[in-house]
RNA sequence: CGCGGGGAAGUGUACCGGUUGCAUGUGAGCCCCAUAAGCUCAAGGUAGUGGGUUCGAUCCCCACCCCCGCAACCA
């Protein structure tokens, strides 16, 4: 089915400017799914799964004075917020990623070093209109009237600054050629097309460093300036491999995901750095949607916001993993609600699996069925890797509801609670194999569901378990 | 101005050039092992509007209307 002997896959590292959200959940939950699966399929020491925060910056150095902290303190504050959230969704990454990291720095002094002495760096102005304000280079949509939107009494500078550029224009027509060529791809389709079109359309050099922030990395030939963030930040899934001899061998990544806001990023800038300093490029970039809550795009101020911590607090981290990546396809935009993680919860969580657990193991019970004589299955069903392998883990859950709902159906046909004997046994039996197939199926979704199911069917005596999950 | 996504049963959503599928919700019946759970059947969509291509379009093309997002130094 692949002929892949290691996978390694990335979330973007989080900015640490701000608490987890239910964006960088949602990302990092279908990241987990992924390492998770092909753990399973390769063995765990073959997979590498790597997420982080992104800790440098003027933003972070202003949020930490903001805050009371120096920076490192600030950011170990946020980084340790970060590490706490993904412990209660379960997630199973390998090294949690910091781009304060020491380590780090050496790695992005001479990858930068690389690109330099190849000629592709050069200094230049950047020139902009600065608003003091926003502390930043304003777009010509944030100028109205010639007024700051966010600021419009406070008086707008034409500035310059001395930066060092990345002759981004030189490098866009080699990766486009690389996309075109297949030595990377960029899914799905649809974003794909967009990121091709925009490098055809004339792509400019970007400044890669700054002379204002001093929480950075400094450029290495240049002590006065500091990397731009987003240079140091994409460095990272480089730097991850570099720390240690065992880890080299995951460059370059197979996966990389992220929401689509970041694709440019991931798409052309990365990769034309690692062409830059002649690195290998990953294999696939996924851009996954958007969503909205209720309609609207999730705000403080609209006051729809979901909070991940609170939703694993009322669902648990399995059944909020689960609505996450059902609510729709991967790679979609998509619309959440809490009405409707509500009713998915009661109807495939409560009355599906959880109900379908009860009413077999109840039959188990009541026959004295031994768990321990049945095995669980070892592989994936065909369809659920098939979806997997194909990025689309929606499907893959689909595919294992669809198993729920046969069983749940054979039963009704087979009215097991008027059997007796060997048949009644042989039919048990068969039911078990199925849950089993769905504990299997399930694991890469649902770690404790998929334990749970093992530990009820099939070790020792069956015994009905407590609800797995309650209706709400 | 530019780019992109979307408008489909009460709600949400999938695939697809050839009687729309799924889920949820609703109604009726069945079962009674199970978490008032399960099973079956039914009702419910002229697929935003108007054109075009085609033997045939929800699907491809154009225009318009509406919603949403992005718009590159923002991380």
């Amino acid at each position: 089915m692949s002929d892949r002997k290691q996978f390694y896959v990335t979330t973007p590292i989080y900015y640490v400017n701000e608490r987890p959200h239910l964006g960088h959940a949602y990302t990092t939950v279908a990241a987990d799914a992924f390492a998770r699966y092909w753990r399973k399929v390769l063995g765990d020491e073959n997979v590498f799964f790597l997420t982080g925060t992104d800790e440098h910056g003027a933003k972070v150095a202003a949020a930490a004075e903001k805050a009371g902290r120096a920076p490192q303190q600030f950011t170990d504050e946020v980084a340790a917020q970060y590490v706490e959230t993904w412990q209660l969704l379960n997630i199973s990454y390998d090294t949690f990623f910091r781009t304060t990291d020491p380590r780090h720095r050496k790695v992005v002094q001479d990858l930068l070093q690389k690109i330099y002495d190849a000629g592709l760096i050069y200094k230049g102005t950047y020139k902009g209109t600065y608003c003091i304000g926003c502390e930043k280079y304003l777009s010509p949509e944030e100028i109205v009237d010639g007024h700051c939107v966010l600021h419009p009494t406070t008086q707008l500078v034409e500035q310059e600054e001395e930066n060092y550029f990345f002759k981004l224009s030189e490098l866009a027509p080699r990766v486009l050629d690389a996309l075109e060529r297949g030595e990377y791809r960029v899914i799905p389709e649809g974003r794909r097309a967009e990121i091709v079109g925009k490098m055809q359309s004339g792509i400019e050099d970007i400044s890669i460093s700054r002379q204002g922030v001093t929480w950075g990395i400094p450029v290495p030939w240049d002590e006065s300036h500091t990397t731009y963030v987003w240079v140091d930040a994409l460095i990272n899934y480089y730097s991850a491999t570099q720390f240690e001899d065992s880890l080299n061998r995951f460059w370059p990544a197979d996966l990389h995901i992220m929401a689509k806001d970041i694709l440019w990023f991931h798409a052309l800038i990365w990769e034309a750095l690692l062409m830059a300093a002649g690195l290998p490029l990953p294999e696939t970039v996924l851009a996954h949607g958007f969503f909205t809550v209720d309609g609207q795009k999730m705000s403080k101020s609209i006051g729809n916001v979901i909070d991940p911590v609170q939703m694993v607090e009322e669902y648990g981290a399995d059944s909020f993993r689960y609505l996450l990546l059902t609510a729709f396809a991967f790679g979609n935009d998509g619309d959440l609600s809490l009405a409707r993680f509500r009713e998915k919860y009661n109807a495939d969580l409560a009355n599906g699996i959880g109900n379908l657990v009860s009413r077999v193991a109840n039959l188990a019970e009541k026959a004295e069925l031994e768990g321990s004589a049945g095995s669980m299955p070892q592989a994936f069903s065909p369809d659920v890797a098939s979806a997997m392998e194909s990025f689309k883990p929606d499907e893959a859950l689909r595919a294992i509801w669809e198993i729920v709902a046969e069983l749940d159906r054979s039963i009704h046909d087979e009215e097991p609670w008027k059997l007796r004997g060997e048949e009644l046994r042989e039919a048990l039996s068969r039911y078990i194999v199925k849950l089993g197939e769905v504990a299997v199926n399930v694991g890469p979704f649902m770690p404790a569901l998929s334990q749970a199911i093992e530990a009820v069917f099939f070790s020792g005596p069956i015994r009905k378990p407590d609800p797995l999950f309650l209706r709400k």
